[in-house]
DNA sequence: GGATTATATTCCTATATGGGAATATGTCAA
DNA sequence: TTGACATATTCCCATATAGGAATATAATCC
């Protein structure tokens, strides 16, 4: 198999910085036409068509037309799965004291694997 | 140019299920070793040292020997990007009078398109 | 030495990408 | 109708992917 399709999820949705571009935009203010966004992110008018094509059928985005515009409008809950999953990290750097654990246990294993005899196997 | 290489960012290296699932392993517990997690996840071998390359090349994971082990220890710092940048929508769905904001937003949105012209067409 | 185990790497292939350029579609207005 | 504008789509291409199979490297033990 080759990579999973940018539409995928929103996971492969948003690897792209000009889609996430397109949603920070989306997400300050009212619905925007195309051209708006080409405007205020210069990007080309095809390559924001496109990029919001990618977002639309994973379900960031919809449309609703407008006379000869085309308003697309965030519906960010479709990253709710990406912030659920690293949301789960977040105290590996929130707080200082993890950060310091941290450190600590990777100080221990640095050591363990300098300092260990041969033959050694793990739990699990 | 193609799609941006894997080894770009934490973005496009968490844009893979699976590995987004040697993280979630990485992160209860001690290091592992390569084996402990092609039994854990049971995926092929030359597939997890893939993967475990590209999260080595992010800074997502890393690496010490121990003996003929390789243990791979998580760095989860290196997911703070992503978590700054989906943390700015939480309010999208956290809270409740937010959703409801967001549907009130949405009606009249597609209101406004539909009133204007007679043309009238419901999202693909 | 040889055998065994743990991990990495190489070769292959189908597939999709994002960008650019050009063009098509659609909508308004006179 | 024509023309101007807004947006979508098509065609082309260089590039990299993930997976599978096979092989290479490396450490350990006999």
């Amino acid at each position: 198999m080759a990579r999973a399709a940018t539409t995928t999820d929103a996971f492969n949705a948003i690897a792209e910085p000009r889609r996430r571009q397109i949603i920070d935009v989306l997400a300050r203010g009212r619905p925007h036409a195309v051209g708006e966004l080409v405007q205020t992110l210069r990007i080309p008018q095809p390559a924001v068509s496109k990029h919001l094509g990618v977002l639309r059928k994973v379900g960031i985005v919809s449309v609703a037309k407008e006379g000869q515009h085309r308003l697309y409008r965030l519906n960010a809950t479709e990253l709710k799965p990406v912030h659920d999953w690293v949301k789960t990290y977040e105290r590996y750097w929130s707080h200082q004291l993890a950060r310091v654990k941290e450190r600590a246990e990777r100080k221990a294993t640095e050591r363990s694997s300098k300092d260990k005899p041969p033959g050694q196997k793990k739990e699990e």
